[in-house]
DNA sequence: CAATTTATATACCACCCGTTATGGAAATCG
DNA sequence: CGATTTCCATAACGGGTGGTATATAAATTG
């Protein structure tokens, strides 16, 4: 009985890693989008041959979910991360906080991934769609949750609407990354993250 | 001396209207985006030949930019006579139920023509990018100078930005876009909107 | 040292892209 | 009518696409 199996390879051992690989493919899709990204865009940057790809990661498709899963695990954990906060007015400023931050952090590529990808062109990555639309409506779900908590807690007036709040914080995470993408600099994000502060219900 | 030069032309007259081929192609860039658009998806939805296409509107480069003046001339319009309203709230008012409207017509394709080009992927395409960001950058700057205009009168409180309020009102344009474009249904617009205008300063 | 297993490298596949050359049809002008 | 001009249809162009077959190199297992 093996507790580990498979931790050594039995032939010629890969020559790069894995890992690493999949940081820059996500980097490639994060700035062309699915189907802006080539086969020779991905692997000219991970610095690997085409049939390595194909061995490693299958195809073009299931790269792409590794590097949107690989996204999520270590670009938009703030928003999980945000939830936690004790009132809702703690959720919105570090959700929009830390939107800012990754937004204008200048070694991610401009823009959403999540964004870049919803809106994308072809029929042919409907599923890419689906699968980033999905993990959106997810993190929609989530804050709804957080926020009909928080109304039964008191945390804003009876006249709002926390799937309101929701969709608002959700409108307000997707123009912040469509003015990135389009060149936004950080102060004028910053303004933006402010004034939708200022806005926010209560205190 | 001519009045009104080549109303009718020498040769065989063109066999379709130009107008609805453009028309249609609108279409086809607003669902697919720029890159998106195959010339066959666009010949085929124009109903002409190739040949045809060129020779009316040059190449699929000039052919969007004529659709994208149509979109401006014919579908955002509401921004430009939003701004005439008597209040600051007002305009806010209008340029959030009119992209309702827009983004939840059943006869309209999902999305904005400008956020999907804006967020376009390849690098071929970056002129196109250009040309959308210009336009939503002027809508912006019209919207700064209305707010600020506003502010002097006094629309509201001293310690909002009339900036902020601008790249405030183009995030939710944008954000309604997105989720329109991943088929949040027209209720749920106008959730995200209500909620906006109950945040919006003043009254 | 074989024998085996796996990774890499080169080249290639069929297909689709935007664009254009070619050949014939249909209209106006002299 | 003949000449000319313009439009339409077919087909082809070079280049890029995602994906793969083949052959060689490098490691482990006996």
């Amino acid at each position: 009985m093996e507790i580990e199996a498979a931790t050594v390879s039995k032939g010629r051992p890969r020559e790069f890693c894995v890992d690493a690989a999949l940081a820059a493919a996500l980097r490639v899709f994060w700035s062309k989008g699915y189907e802006g990204a080539s086969m020779a865009d991905l692997t000219e940057a991970m610095g690997i041959t085409k049939p390595s790809l194909y061995a490693a990661f299958g195809n073009k498709e299931a790269l792409f979910n590794k590097a949107l899963d690989l996204y999520e695990r270590e670009k938009t954990d703030y928003m999980r991360a945000a939830l936690d906060a004790p009132t809702a007015r703690g959720v919105a400023e570090r959700l929009m906080y830390g939107a800012l931050d990754m937004y204008s952090c200048p070694e991610n590529p401009n823009g959403c991934l999540g964004v870049i990808n919803s809106v994308a062109c072809g029929a042919e990555a409907e599923c890419i769609r689906e699968a980033v639309v999905a993990r959106s409506a997810a993190a929609k779900q989530a804050m709804l949750e957080r926020f009909t908590r928080a109304k039964n807690e008191g945390d804003f007036p009876d006249d709002v609407d926390p799937a309101g709040l929701a969709a608002f914080l959700t409108a307000m995470n997707q123009g912040m990354a469509v003015q990135a993408g389009a060149g936004a600099t950080r102060a004028e994000l910053e303004r933006l993250v402010e004034t939708g502060l200022k806005l926010w219900p209560g205190r």
